[in-house]
RNA sequence: GUGGGUGUAGCUCAGCUGGCAGAGCACUGGGUUGUGAUCCCAGGUGUCGCGGGUUCGAGCCCCGUCACUCACCCCA
């Protein structure tokens, strides 16, 4: 073991795991290449201030969470901690939506950043794969995201997901119903991070974290306490409406999500196979944004899925993403002679496309294949002296031990016809 | 930032009120000089996280420290 160990809530993706995760990232993306989006790729730095005006100040994401770069000595950069405020600030630097038609739809997998404690389902580097639509107002884009989720999730054979769905409500009404909110939470006794939460961001108190009571030891907030319809009457019947009741949905009225650029519609897509995480998704409407980093204005509606969360959700679940054998034909030489000509034979078989591997490492027959075994291989191509001088190699059949011997020359051939 | 749990072989873990370092799997070699997976035999498996203390004697008790992990908080 070396000396060095990952840092503190990171992880290494190894061969053995690899597969699922990759093969999460293709089903989240596959069902937005065939509907319009387009892969874009940003930085995963920016400048800080795209975040504090983006995500906002008040929340936790900004204000204790951001890994911050130095620049010559002042602190300038930010790894993202989300994905929207850079794909939105890409699609304006290139005026993308004003050489494009509107809405302008995009894609994104990476990596993100968020400064925190690790436990599960919580690491300080996770991916999350994206979605936008930028600069339009239609709720059945809405609808058309929530749908391309859930497509997502079912086609990996994700089952136990529920979609929680609110409105936060739009320029005119919020700001009203936030007082009334802030107004009513002061006549609470609260605990003192609510106490400040309330007056930073008293919709983040609905979200069911809020203690009523003396200070810590005080009891959850009953939900019914709280004045949560004051946003009624809102287009949360918008993407209901327009998805035709294709997917399910459970209204949440104290669902408010933590980055404050959400509008109106938001969701979340939750599981219970995280620990104590839940989201393994969410997103809504930011028909804000754009203003807020000196865009103009551009409805827009966007989601994140989390890879490494959605990895445990099909573990909780059950689900085991078949992964193909890595190699196909794994040649055992006997002697420097055999070594040269299976050597070019795999080459050979590597340019035809069969997966192929070669005993390397000088090592003796027995261990070499126990090396073909363990490489999960199909087929062992063994060849010494006496096979080479009639220009035959030996295929031996892995699985149950059949070994045949084949013209070197038809080898290509053999293979193709036995692997199909 | 706060709290709980855990650190013993490559991996998963036993180890009793303090008395000689353990099991399974994996690994290497041999049984088979040209054949894996099965079977048999032999064998490394180790700063017991690290540092100090108590004791004739510490994997075990005490103090400190680091790491991992789970949870609070927050979110993907």
């Amino acid at each position: 073991m070396s000396s060095f160990q990952a840092p503190k809530g990171t992880y290494d993706i190894l061969p053995a795991d690899a597969a699922t995760v990759l093969a999460v990232r293709e089903a989240i993306a596959a069902p937005l290449r065939r509907s319009g989006y387009g892969y874009i790729e940003t930085p995963v730095f920016e400048d800080v201030n795209l975040f504090s005006r983006g995500v906002g100040e008040s929340t936790d994401i900004v204000s204790k969470e951001m890994f911050t770069l130095t620049k010559r000595g002042s602190e300038e950069l930010a790894l993202r901690p989300e994905g929207t405020a850079s794909v939105l600030r890409a699609a304006l630097q290139a005026n993308l939506h004003r050489t494009g038609n509107l809405p302008v739809k995009l894609w994104y997998s990476g990596s993100q950043y968020r400064y925190e404690r690790p436990q599960k389902g919580r690491y300080r580097q996770f991916w999350q794969v994206g979605a936008e639509a930028i600069g339009a107002e239609d709720p059945a884009l809405d609808a058309e995201l929530i749908i391309l989720a859930d497509d997502a999730y079912r086609s990996l054979g994700l089952r136990n997901f529920r979609i929680l769905l609110n409105s936060l409500g739009d320029k005119q009404c919020r700001p009203v119903y936030r007082a009334a909110l802030q107004d009513f939470l002061s006549g609470l006794d609260l605990d003192a991070d609510t106490v400040r939460r309330a007056e930073l961001n008293p919709l983040r108190v609905l979200d069911r974290q809020a203690r009523v009571g003396a200070g810590a030891t005080g009891r959850r907030a009953d939900a019914g306490r709280l004045p949560v319809r004051g946003l009624q009457g809102l287009p949360r019947a918008g993407p209901r409406a327009a998805h035709g009741g294709r997917v399910s949905f459970e209204d949440d009225t104290k669902l408010v999500r933590g980055l404050d650029y959400y509008t109106r519609t938001t969701f979340e897509f939750v599981h219970d196979g995280l620990g104590a995480q839940s989201a393994v998704g969410g997103g809504g409407r930011y028909d804000g944004l754009s203003e807020m980093i000196g865009g103009p204005s551009l409805p827009s509606v966007g989601w994140a899925l989390g890879v490494d969360r959605t990895v445990l959700a099909l573990e909780a679940e059950g689900v085991v993403l078949t992964a193909p054998g890595a190699t196909d034909v794994f040649a055992v030489p006997l002697g420097e002679e055999a070594r040269r000509v299976l050597f070019g034979a795999v080459t050979g078989l590597r340019r035809e496309g069969i997966r192929a591997d070669f005993a390397y490492g000088g090592k003796g027959l027995k261990a070499a294949m126990k090396a073909a075994d363990r490489s999960g291989a199909r087929f062992a191509l063994v060849a010494g002296e006496r096979d080479l001088a009639e220009g035959l190699v030996q295929l031996k059949d892995l699985t149950n031990g059949d070994q045949t011997p084949v013209a070197l020359d038809a080898l290509v051939a053999t293979l193709k016809e036995k692997l199909k």
